[in-house]
DNA sequence: GTCTATAAGGCGATAGAC
DNA sequence: GTCTATCGCCTTATAGAC
């Protein structure tokens, strides 16, 4: 679950707090408003500073953005590996696949500034961030290439199945969830079994 | 199809044709590097003006875009019913899904820069501008409520699914492909279908 | 660690010449 | 219809006081 770990608050310096401070409000502004639409101004503003005292905790706004996306994809990453240890070995692919979807929606919608930040922003940001974002990014992703190949290795998963295409396919229903998604009729669990449940099920009446 | 009506080019003014080279680049560069990203300098370079000789034709950056995203949903909602509307009578939902999918990815994919725009953008425009395009686009979608509550109706789409879920996790999975798909190895057209195909007919092997 | 002050340039938008 | 010129404001970032 991943709480953020506990500092003990000195009297010599605090630094750590406030910079996990600015972090906070940086990626849930960078989340509701993008990158751009970000001052520093306003981030200065909610943590009460001024604008230049933040380059006392960063070197530039594009650092910070960087940070932001780098946490929010170790986030999903964590929460989806925390869901699928849990299984007991040899569970059945779709178990897999329903608890790494939980875990995937569990961050991106529950605690969620990061995660959403570098799955909203990741597009407009210059070429230079994309590619060590990338780099992350695709070890979160390689989770998935593996239990989606063992699936159809063991015979769970029929044959003809473009794995790669798959892929893609269920991280961007669950990556795009962000924008409609609104607590309260259902729960983080429930659509992420309802998600994987049409994937793997189909929604076709095959009674007929 | 909806290729761009031809205008004739009079001597007296071709300022319908400047306008739209004006948008054109517009939803280019909004599509690229965001709305925010875009300065309206970049824009009037790209079509040969001072920044200033924009506001001829449009009272504001918010209205320019604005525009585009309205051209940008009307451009699927048009696609989409066009793709459905040459299929026969009383055929299939899941012909329809794979047509109106392939409807959907080719206004997003191949003729993408409004749409792209409206997809990408939209989270981050002010209220105002958001309220607007909600209104056009939940038009759209009601063509996908209609098109699956006929199917469950009549018994091709299995009871017990939540057809509000499904909408949306179709969508979004469509909308996502604008953030992976590369031209080449499969066409517009195999995409669609491989797409309804995972959520028409699962993925699971029930053979075993 | 945070402040004030400011540099240096970019932004959307307007006015008036052509 | 497009230009030049400019307004007023906002932006990231830096320097030095406290």
């Amino acid at each position: 679950m991943e709480g953020r770990p506990i500092r003990k608050k000195t009297s010599l310096t605090d630094s750590k707090n406030t910079r996990q401070d600015i972090l906070d409000i940086a990626a849930k502004l960078f989340s509701q408003r993008g990158y751009n639409g970000t001052p520093l101004r306003d981030i200065a503003d909610a943590v009460n500073m001024k604008a230049g005292s933040l380059y006392y905790h960063f070197d530039s706004k594009e650092q910070m953005v960087l940070e932001v996306f780098t946490l929010g994809i170790e986030s999903i990453h964590n929460t989806v590996l925390e869901r699928v240890k849990v299984l007991a070995k040899n569970s059945p692919t779709r178990s897999i696949l329903v608890a790494a979807a939980t875990g995937h929606l569990e961050a991106l919608l529950e605690k969620g500034d990061y995660s959403s930040t570098s799955i909203r922003n990741f597009g407009q940001m210059p070429e230079p961030i994309k590619s060590k974002v990338m780099v992350i990014r695709d070890k979160y992703e390689s989770l998935w290439r593996d239990w989606l190949s063992e699936g159809l290795r063991n015979g769970e998963i029929k044959e003809g199945i473009d794995l790669s295409i798959f892929r893609l396919t269920v991280l961007g229903a669950l990556n795009r969830t962000l924008e409609w998604y609104r607590p309260g009729k259902h729960s983080v669990e429930q659509i992420a079994e309802m998600q994987i449940g049409f994937f793997w099920d189909g929604i076709a009446n095959k009674k007929v």
